[in-house]
DNA sequence: GCGACAG
DNA sequence: ATCTTGTCGC
């Protein structure tokens, strides 16, 4: 039963990133693509009730079956500060991981890793508390440029940080779509993570197991909220 | 100093 | 993230 501490503020916040970021692999290919089991994870909230729902969907990579899935709902433990999210979603979305009967070998997170102010996202963060190969795939290009990539599926530019550094990569998913922005977080390579994000979008701009996480943490936000239950609760 | 800024 | 109808399209 793995866990995150909740800083008491943003300050210590920062200090525990520094302190994990050195624990970050990222000289691993990570696995290969098509075979072997994903698991999605997204959260939802509820700042009325101060609730958030986390899910985690495990497919089957050659079919992109569900295979199995598992929520966990908790109280909010961290306000929304721009390059703090993980510890705003982590402790929930560990607790809803934990239920999961199986390991995947790659998790896919709804945000950055490595593509982080202080290259430490949630997809690092999750990726370290874990020990399992995670990657990180966000909607928006948060603080970082890119070059317009090219039009067809599959075509992608670099995401640059201030300094110069590629950090991640602006990866079409569907003919002339709107990117997704694709970072890796702990144990895979960059272009195996584009691999497996084109891999899991057959069809639609958002991974498959993005989509199956964030419908099934929506409906176990609205189960929580309709039955004033807490469900598996991150923090008892 | 102020604003912008993954979800 | 979330607030939100009808509408366009497969």
């Amino acid at each position: 039963m793995t866990s995150v501490h909740t800083p008491a503020d943003e300050a210590e916040a920062r200090a525990v990133q520094d302190e994990l970021r050195s624990r970050v692999v990222f000289d691993e290919p990570g696995p290969p693509p098509g075979q072997g089991l994903v698991a999605g994870v997204d959260v939802a909230y509820d700042d009325e009730r101060d609730l958030v729902a986390a899910a985690a969907v495990v497919l089957d990579a050659a079919t992109l079956d569900v295979v199995e899935q598992a929520t966990a709902v908790g109280r909010v433990s961290f306000p929304y500060v721009p390059g703090l999210l993980a510890f705003r979603e982590l402790p929930t979305v560990l607790a809803a991981l934990d239920a999961l009967t199986v390991t995947p070998d790659l998790v896919v997170c709804d945000g950055y890793g490595l593509a982080h102010p202080r290259r430490f996202g949630l997809a690092c963060h999750l990726g370290v508390v874990t020990g399992r190969p995670v990657m990180g795939v966000a909607k928006n290009p948060f603080t970082f440029t890119c070059a317009e990539p090219g039009p067809a599926r599959g075509d992608a530019s670099a995401l640059v940080a201030e300094d110069g550094s590629e950090v991640g990569r602006a990866l079409r998913t569907q003919d002339g779509i709107k990117p997704v922005y694709v970072s890796v977080g702990h144990r895979i390579s960059l272009d195996n993570a584009c691999a497996h994000a084109l891999a899991l979008s057959p069809r639609f701009r958002i991974p498959e197991t993005t989509r199956h996480a964030d419908a099934l943490c929506r409906r176990a936000l609205r189960a929580a909220v309709g039955h004033g239950a807490s469900g598996t609760s991150s923090q008892p």
